[in-house]
DNA sequence: AATTTGTGTTCAAAATAATGAACATAAGTT
DNA sequence: AACTTATGTTCATTATTTTGAACACAAATT
């Protein structure tokens, strides 16, 4: 009924046996989540072996976080979980918990002639990494804005009108009813195409984790 | 039998040589990356190494992708450069990009009687902490919805009709431009009052720390 | 040019992650 | 009960990562 045997047994994982509670200084724990996930698409450890290639036994001890398992294990285990490798890793970490990230980067929304009109409904947080708005902009209407950080994402959704957008170096026409996301990790421009006024939502996402 | 001699010249990751291009259907490499990244801070293997805690011959070989690293030395190196790890991994990877959601595409959840209609505009975490929606709701339309967990908060604005809401025992009357929040650690009912549909967006916060 | 210093790579050995087979346990069947 | 089946764990072995020291190479200093 023992752990393991006695050679190089108890201590896990040798090198620094983190099997304790995970305080976010330590690796992630993904046990729990591929044991749920699994579990979820009510496979067997055999069916997830074969589906994976990943060994059954193996399978087991990371379960238990009883491994410290390689990139490309943990890789074959979320395809066949068809799960995205960053997810699986960062359910175990902090939770995405909006409210607590740190200032540095506070993104500035141009509204220019006023022929584009941001409404502010809500943000999150002191340190706002969630924004969301409703914007209006007769034809021609133009906005403008910086880089909001690397990772940050913009979500837009056109209620009526037109609406080109264009980030880096590519561009995208929305008609009335459809959803854009991008990244604006680079300056970006939004511009009602018109006849009918632009009218739409969007949300912002941003990361700012990075210290610049 | 051929233990590391001809690491040197090829084989790389001998179970399954992925030493070409991410095609997205290999582990991501992440050499390039943290290259990248321990240049940009301006270290040494050397300073790496100790920052790190590994070593500096095998940080050489993950940066030139000749070895598979454990998820325990991914963390060390992401917390040395002081980059969230999902980060790091998820560079090598294929970029988001643009998510162009047609008309059709949208996700879209109607009441039983076809009078409440929510567009699923966008979510974000893997347990879902954020959701964002278009709702219409032509008059008499109702939708309920049980509790989020403590702690969830959802976010209404109304861009045209009137609509009732009641959490728990209080309830709102909201016209057209109002914004509303209130907490969704209740059941909840959204009444669209009319005469003319009511129609909106909605933020929802959710609370998800206990799984159980 | 010769030496030192700094930086990245390669080597043999040690540590450990991964494998397949055997084992344990529980749940169904006959 | 005895026998199968299904599922997860442990064992011995193999394969690979990781390490520290030695090695190459270049740039700077003497």
């Amino acid at each position: 009924m023992q752990q393991k045997k006695d050679t190089s047994s108890s201590s896990c994982f040798a090198r620094d046996a983190f099997a304790g509670q995970n305080t976010s200084d330590r690796p992630p724990l993904v046990g729990k989540e591929i044991q749920r996930l699994r579990q979820e698409h009510q496979l067997t450890l055999d069916e997830l072996a074969s589906k994976s290639g990943v060994s059954k036994s193996i399978l087991s001890q990371i379960e238990r976080d009883h491994s410290n398992p390689t990139l490309s294990t943990i890789w074959r285990i979320s395809q066949a979980l068809k799960q995205p490798l960053v997810d699986m890793l960062s359910s175990g970490e902090e939770k995405p918990r909006f409210e607590h990230l740190k200032v540095n980067q506070t993104p500035v929304v141009s509204s220019t002639d006023g022929k584009f009109v941001l409404k502010i409904l809500g943000t999150l947080g002191t340190v706002s990494t969630l924004q969301w708005y409703e914007f209006k902009a007769e034809e021609g209407g133009i906005l403008e804005s910086e880089s909001h950080g690397s990772g940050s994402l913009e979500n837009l959704t056109l209620v009526s009108g037109k609406l080109l957008v264009i980030s880096g170096t590519e561009s995208r026409e929305l008609i009335s009813g459809e959803t854009l996301r991008f990244l604006t990790d680079s300056p970006h421009r939004l511009e009602s195409l018109g006849p009918e006024p632009a009218h739409g939502f969007m949300v912002n996402l941003l990361n700012n984790n990075e210290s610049f």
